[in-house]
RNA sequence: GCCCCUGUAGCUCAAUGGAUAGAGUACUGGUCUUCGGAACCAGGGGUGAGGGUUCGACUCCUUCCAGGGGCACCA
């Protein structure tokens, strides 16, 4: 990987300066080194001499030039320069990129496998929404974020669970039940609860509200299905933890503890001891858990029955406040550290100009269903990964299916399309290629391109950054683009041409691999 | 009242504290058109407002303005 080994040159190239010039020492996750936006700032920037320059005691430029002195001997690097008030700008020789990009086409499509997770568990929870209806719009973003986080990070080396929570038994599911008898009590309203209505009558509130329920969850099944997703976990709240009587346990646990104490008829768990803003009931008066309590089994479930070396559990905003609570009984647990939340904001539909308000309880929602139906799922999908988890998005259904006309992910599909097509003409002519035959900038340009892959893996997996996909993606098709627009794959020069079939070949792995990732689809034919 | 998220180009969104804030779309003009034109190239437009931190701030701190969400013995 490229940026791995520029970073353990230069910290050779550190190590002997400390000893040189008595540097104290440094670890190098202080600096960075990214791929400057301008042009002529170099293949890769580092800001060491700007960050070093006050405890060295001496001026950046001065450090940059020490560096550049031990830089400068290496095969891997064409040129080094020192720019602005102390960027050290390297450029990559083209040797060193021939046996990257080499590399490439021998190791195909695993070219891009990473191990920084080292085969350790970590497990990914998303969407689990309770079978009290269809999936939503609203699911269908954390639908796509744990699905792509997942891919991510098997690439990255973790041995990833994919996981669905869901609540098949307790006071929704009665509600369910009412509905579906729409007796008084009766709450959700919709299609599908007409549906039930229909098919079933005999029972009680609750025996009814199960069936019901597992009606809707092989339902939600198929959805997610449609989606792209295969969960490989599905736990329920009744059947796994309740009935298992793991809630009792970890009661018992804190108690033992002395992490929970009763008051006015109900147990507490002691939260503001670990950083919440106050303290949560754990029994209710009526002698029923809450669902923090089944919660709080569930994690410890999560972490130390099974054994997960990182939980991940994305959530929708409306759930933020719950962070504090869950957080503090891991903590409790000692396994602080090892559980990240990740919330995503809020998906506001918008549909003939008019804001939907989603609700299960009014039967006003789009479901995914529909919108795979109307928009596709390359194009959702897409259109979701584009924006940071952090964005509060509009969608406007209308501008979704008008534009998915000029979506940009067929701009990237069209890339991998044309890709096929070039490779099916040039059957005859050999993959090889000699890198001092490709001298077009747009030709070098691809060639960087492609072996950024790993390095967008390794960020995305460390910090979940999920938008930084579709953007490379775009970035990699425009890069194709321009190298075909600018230099002829099939020409008379067998060996140019065999080089840029290899390029090419190249190209096709990055770019099915980049889709792939996402949960789009990589068409040979369009 | 308290907590979380957001405010960037006409629109939808990017930008691990880095250099001239980038893409797509829309608009204007151009290229090429025998490997797939769903292509390529060029252009205009800008960080909600004020203060602070530092070599350097869209990014961190602070005040204010605007929007979304949350503050249960619901799940």
């Amino acid at each position: 990987m490229l940026r791995k080994n520029l970073e353990i040159l230069i910290e050779r190239c550190l190590k002997e300066l400390q000893k040189e010039e008595s540097f104290p020492s440094f670890s190098l996750d202080r600096f960075s080194l990214r791929s400057p936006e301008g042009n002529n700032h170099g293949d890769y920037s580092s800001n060491m001499a700007l960050v070093l320059s006050k405890e060295v005691g001496r001026p950046p430029l001065e450090i940059a030039e020490l560096l550049e002195s031990k830089l400068q001997k290496e095969d891997m690097l064409e040129k080094v320069e020192i720019a602005g008030p102390g960027f050290i700008n390297l450029f990559i020789s083209k040797q060193y990129l021939e046996i990257e990009i080499k590399n490439t086409l021998k190791n195909k499509e695993n070219y891009d496998v990473i191990d920084i997770g080292k085969g350790k568990k970590v497990n990914v929870e998303f969407i689990s929404a309770n079978p009290t209806g269809p999936l939503t719009v609203g699911n269908a973003r954390g639908g796509i974020i744990g699905n792509v986080l997942s891919k991510i990070l098997t690439k990255a080396g973790w041995k990833v669970t994919k996981e669905y929570y869901f609540n098949d038994a307790g006071g929704q599911i009665d509600v369910l039940g009412h509905s579906v008898l729409k007796d008084d009590q009766s709450a959700y309203k919709g299609a599908y609860i007409d549906e039930l209505h229909d098919k079933l009558k005999e029972g009680s509130a609750r025996e009814i509200g199960k069936k019901a329920a597992k009606i809707l969850i092989e339902e939600i099944k198929k959805t997610t299905k449609r989606m792209g997703v295969e969960f490989d976990v599905w736990t329920a709240e009744g059947r796994d933890l309740r009935e298992k009587k793991k809630v009792e346990k970890i009661i018992a646990w804190m108690k033992e503890k002395d992490l929970a104490y009763e008051l006015e008829g109900a147990l507490w768990f002691k939260s503001t001891q670990f950083g919440d803003d106050k303290d949560r009931v754990l029994i209710k008066s009526d002698g029923e858990p809450t669902y923090f309590a089944v919660d709080c089994a569930y994690h410890k479930n999560k972490l130390i029955e099974r054994k997960f070396d990182r939980v991940i559990d994305i959530w929708g905003a409306d759930h933020h406040g719950d962070i504090p609570r869950v957080k503090g009984f891991v903590k409790a647990l000692g396994y602080e550290g090892k559980l990240d939340i990740l919330i995503h904001q809020f998906v506001r539909i918008i549909k003939d100009g008019q804001e939907v308000r989603m609700s299960k309880r009014t039967g006003n929602y789009i479901t995914i269903d529909e919108l795979l139906d109307e928009v596709g799922l390359d194009v959702t999908v897409f259109f979701f990964l584009m924006k940071s988890i952090d964005t509060h998005l509009n969608f406007d259904l209308n501008l979704a299916k008008e534009q998915s006309d000029k979506n940009p992910v067929y701009y990237i599909q069209y890339a991998y399309a044309r890709i096929c097509s070039i490779i099916e003409k040039a059957s005859g002519i050999k993959q090889e290629i000699n890198i001092n035959l490709l001298s077009h900038p747009s030709e070098l340009d691809l060639i960087k391109q492609l072996l950024k892959l790993p390095e967008i893996i390794e960020d995305t997996a460390k910090d979940y950054q999920i938008q930084r996909l579709p953007q490379y993606a775009l970035d990699l098709a425009t890069d194709f683009h321009r190298f075909y627009h600018n230099c002829r794959v099939i020409t008379e020069d067998k060996a140019l041409s065999s080089s840029r079939l290899g390029l090419v070949a190249s190209s096709k792995i990055a770019l099915e691999n980049i889709l792939k990732l996402m949960g789009v689809s990589a068409p040979e034919k369009m």
